[in-house]
Parts: C-alpha cells; structure tokens; sequence
DNA sequence: CTGAAAGCGCTAACAT
DNA sequence: ATGTTAGCGCTTTCAG
C-alpha cells in the first residue's frame, strides 16, 4: 500500500474503471453493468476504502449533519432529548453536533459559525430572548420547547402549557380549593409567561381573586422551591393547593410539604409538573397529581419537522408550531381542602 | 446581493485584494498590511462572509470535529461525560459530534463511517467486547471508562477499580466483618472483573473465604438489585454488609435493607458507589458510604489525552494508560456487625 | 452504460 | 507583503 490515504482514484485504478463509474456505484447509480458494479464493490472492500467526508459534503451542498443546541443545565429534559434526537436522526442518516450555549451571545455567535454553515439544519432549545437573530439563520431550523410571541417564521415544537395550567386550575377548584398558590421560575424563554398566564385564567374563570401572596415567580431550583413551599405554608392564611411550575420545583415543594409533617392528598393538595423519568418514579411513589412532559414526542417532532424543512428546504412556508398535549396524570396528591 | 452563497473569491473582490490575502487574514497569518487587513475585515463583515467548513477542512486535513461514541444506556454517567467533553473540547476550538451505539456490530460500522473519517479524534465509551476492531481505527482515539487487560496500543482512561473494592473490602474487615456479600453486573467490559478481582483479593489477604452464595453477578439493573439484596438478607446465615457493585445497584440494596425494616449502618452495613450528582445526593441523605466517581476527571482526562494524540498524530508512542483514584467516601453506613 | 473534464471553496507553495 | 496557481476528493454534466 502506498502512503496517503485511498482515494476513489485508487479505487477506480484497481477496478480498471473511471472514477465517475466508482462514484456511480458508491451512490447507487440505477444503470450500471452488474459486472463492473461488483468489480468495483471488491475494490472498495479489499483496499477498505472510505468516501471522504468533505469532498463529498462539498460538491453536493449537503452534509448529513444536523446541529443540536440547548442551554447548559442539568436538567434531563435535555439529555433525553439529546438522545431521542440522535437516534431519530441515525435513522435517516444523519450524524448530530450537539453543542451547549453558556449564553444567548455565545449562542448567536455558534449560529454564525462555519460548523453551523456546514451543517443541513439547526434543532435549537435556544437561550435567546428576541427572535430576530435566529430569523437571520439561512438553515432549517426547529425550535425546541420555546414560546415566542407572535412568531411566524421559525418552526417550533412545544407543550400546550397554557392549557394545562389551566386545566390544572380548574382541576384544584373543581376540588373546592380557592386558595391557591402557584410557584414557577423566571427564564422559561415564554414557558413561564404561558404558565403564568394559564393558571391566572383559570383563576379568573371560576371568579377568583389573583392573590399576590400565593404567587411567586423566582428561579426554577429545586432549593428554592423548598424555601418558597415553606414560606407559603407558614403564611398566616396559607394556601390549600400549591401548583409547582416545572419538575425541580414540584421536587422542592414537595420536600416542604414532607418537612411540615404533612402529606400530599392528606394535608394539603399539590399539583406538579414531570419532565423526565426520573420524575416520573419519585412523583408516582408520592402519588403526586401532575403533567407529564413527553420528551420523546417532543424531540420526535422536532426531527420531523426539521427533515420536512430541509427537504423542501427553499420553499419559505410560513412557519409551522406544535403544541404538544401535556398529559394530566392523575394521581392522589389532589383533595378536598381540610376546613 | 446576487443569488449564491459567497464565497472567499467575492470578498477578494469586493476589497481588491487576492483571495489569498483574504485567507490570511482569516487565519491571521503574521505579515499583512494592518491597512490592509482592515479592509478585508470589513469586506468580510459587510457580506456576512462565513468560511465554508468542508472546503476547508478539506483542503487541511483537520476538521475541528471530535467524535463521542456511547453506549445507549441511560445512566447519567454518560451524559455528564458528554457534557463535560463538549464543554472542553469548546476550549479547544473543537466541534462534538455524538454517537450512541446499540450495539458492537453497530459501532464498529460507524467507526468506518465517513463522519469518523473526517473526525480528528474519537473519544471511545465502546460496547465491543475486542480490542482488535479498535486498533484497525486509524484515528487518534481514547477510550473512556473501558478496561482491556493487556491494552498496550490504545490511550485509556479509567478508574482504579480493582483497588477500590480491595480497599472496600478491608474496610469491612477491619470493622470486624467476615461475612461480605458482593453484588455486581455482568456486561462492563472490563470493570466488572476488576472489581470482581479487587474483592476476592481482598478477602483473600484476609484469610476470608470466598462464599459463593454472597457472590452475585447478574446485571446492573436496580430491580435486580432490590431483589437480589432481598435474597441476600433473608439467607438463613445472611452476610452482614454488602457492597454494590455501581450506583444502580447501591439503590436497589438499598431499597431492600429499607423494605427489610432495617437501617444502613444500624442492623446491617453496605457500601457503595456514587456516579453522578443524583447518586451523591441521594446516597449523602441515607449516609451511604461509598466510592465516589469523578466523571467530569474522567471526561476531561480523556480530553487532554486525546488532544495530546491530535497533536502528535502520527508518532505512535505506546498507549498512555490513566486510572484515575476513587474517593472513598466515609458516611455513617459501616458498622460493627451486629452478633 | 461509461469516461473525460470541469469545478465546489479553500489553503499553501511558489513567485514577485 | 501580496498575487498566482495548483490541487484536496468528490460529483456531475456532457460526450461518446
């Protein structure tokens, strides 16, 4: 063997062949002589020849490779959709970038970077606030998990979060609870707002007052979700259902509730929220009422819409938006509020 | 602006200058015009010019592309590997690209494939069970958390496993201990046996025998773990500590000294293993002593090998093997065995 | 059905 | 200090 590496020349020499014949087999080219294509194929296994990646991503305009991006916190969510999004790609032969953003200007400055460029399409839980940087990005994109007021533009997947609030809501003051306390974070990137907003509905539905001291919006850390759990229950008039905002709060105010000596269902009723599995077992042990984020589903989407994208890929249709059913599991953290 | 993309030979022209010196500036090759090279600069942010990647790694040979390959489990040990390998590797100027492998058919063939090809190194969680389809990967590569006995032409990184059960097992003996049960998964390509080793070299130092009916090995699955540790406590001459063979398992035992009304550290004793910041938690409440590993240690050794590797491609200096300490983590679960 | 040749966008000698 | 030129390895017209 000689020194470099084996090109499709080499091939197409000890196959007694054109290069162009070599490629043709490589890419199964419908027309060729059987004979030739099994001369060539023996050539490509006995010199163990491998395409190169980046001629051949050159000439054709297209890499077979998609970017993953989502902000850097330890939250599963994002690990089991990094997962679910490799292997939905694989199916389709696509191999995945996954980068983490620190911030929403490293974010903008990796979106202008040459692997994005390379890149077929963008699957983007992104940090950014506004739009409008990421409508300057020439690639398919898909947004993850995000909610952005009034865009129509980019293609998104995410969870009717309005409406589970809501429902939730409801759900509690069905139950004969009217005071009710509703703890959720800050920087849900249009999440929160939606939660927000779906649980302050609800309330006003049924003709509640919106009570400040039951709502407090801060930081979505399970420790937090202790501190402020407590807080609550210790208010003079405190409330008789408490709504945790995301997974690690309904963590945090469930571990209040079990430091206060009571029990969900029993003392007080609590509805929460499970991204991942991990979740889903602690909570089902506690018998916690709650929406179930279906991470798989939303990343399977996300691939889906994404491949669509960058088939048409040209054709500017205005953006498509999915909103995922959040699943109400019903569990026994839910009653009738103590008198 | 006219209809395709633009390219370096439009920015040559739009500053009057070569395409050459647009290219060193954009590599910032030493000599050029300060004049110059403004210029150029400007040229290259008024057309929103990015560098084509696979021309240029094409015509480089490096791509800035690093490849991750994991077992698709769904330990958060791999995922806090990844994590952290991305955020390193950024340090660098390198890109990840991650793989999860379903099996060893299955990673072989992608070790072939062209997106390894363009890679500049591969970082290795492998499921094979050989060495040898390895050492055919002409790419640098380091191999994580993987134990091959008699490896000498691969880079690897691990942890010292064989003496932290021997240290474990000591530890047991010295506080009066002579009935040790060991339960451990099969399927860890290399790290079950040593721990396998460190334990029975353990007893045997101390004159204990090796008593088959405390000895399982079966998989690394918590409810295996529960179940076999039930049927450790309820032998009619039960051991009087257990060690777990990984974190899995240190909750599965775990749960069933818990389900047997008994406590760690009171009626019985254990130890185990902690691998990511869940299990720290979670066993720290319990008071589990156990073996922490560093996974971010791990993640970043394997980076630094492997750039090194990058660097130097081409010397083939014999494997650099790193095993990297376990901590002992001394909590309250370790107690005289109760007569 | 197959071969020849052009060129994708960039860098790296080699000139100047 | 800058321009000219020759490829890198592949696909894809265009001829035959």
């Amino acid at each position: 063997m000689k020194k470099g590496k084996i090109t499709i020349k080499d091939v197409a020499e000890y196959a007694s062949v054109s290069p162009a014949t070599v490629s043709r087999v490589l890419n199964d080219y419908k027309w060729i002589n059987s004979e030739v294509k099994e001369r060539v194929q023996k050539a490509i296994d006995e010199l163990h020849y491998v395409p190169d990646f980046t001629a051949k991503a050159m000439v054709r305009g297209r890499s077979q490779v998609v970017v993953v991006i989502v902000p850097i916190i330890d939250n599963h969510f994002f690990t089991q959709l990094i997962n679910t999004v490799i292997q939905e790609m694989k199916k389709y032969g696509y191999y995945v970038v996954v980068y983490t953003t620190e911030s929403a200007d490293e974010e903008c400055s990796f979106l202008g970077s040459s692997i994005c460029q390379m890149a077929d399409g963008i699957l983007d839980a992104t940090s950014l606030k506004e739009l409008s940087p990421l409508q300057n990005v020439k690639k398919p994109m898909v947004l993850i998990d995000r909610y952005f007021e009034g865009n129509t533009t980019i293609d998104c997947v995410m969870n009717r979060n309005y409406e589970a609030l809501y429902q939730g809501t409801e759900y509690l003051i069905r139950h004969g609870h009217n005071k009710i306390a509703f703890l959720v974070g800050a920087e849900g990137h249009g999440i929160a707002e939606e939660r927000i907003r779906g649980f302050r509905d609800g309330l006003q539905a049924h003709g509640l007052p919106w009570r400040e001291e039951y709502f407090i919006q801060d930081c979505w850390k399970t420790k937090a979700g202790i501190r402020y759990a407590s807080r609550l229950l210790e208010l003079p008039d405190p409330p008789t259902a408490i709504i945790a905002g995301n997974n690690t709060l309904t963590t945090g105010v469930l571990e209040a509730v079990r430091n206060h000596g009571m029990t969900p269902g029993g003392d007080i009723s609590m509805i929460g929220f499970e991204e991942c599995d991990e979740d889903v077992q602690a909570f089902a042990r506690h018998g916690i009422t709650s929406f179930r984020l279906d991470t798989s589903a939303i990343a399977s989407c996300a691939v889906k819409l994404l491949l669509n994208r960058m088939e048409q890929s040209g054709k500017r249709a205005g953006a498509r938006v999915e909103a995922l059913e959040l699943n109400f599991i019903e569990r026994t953290s839910v009653c009738a509020p103590s008198l």
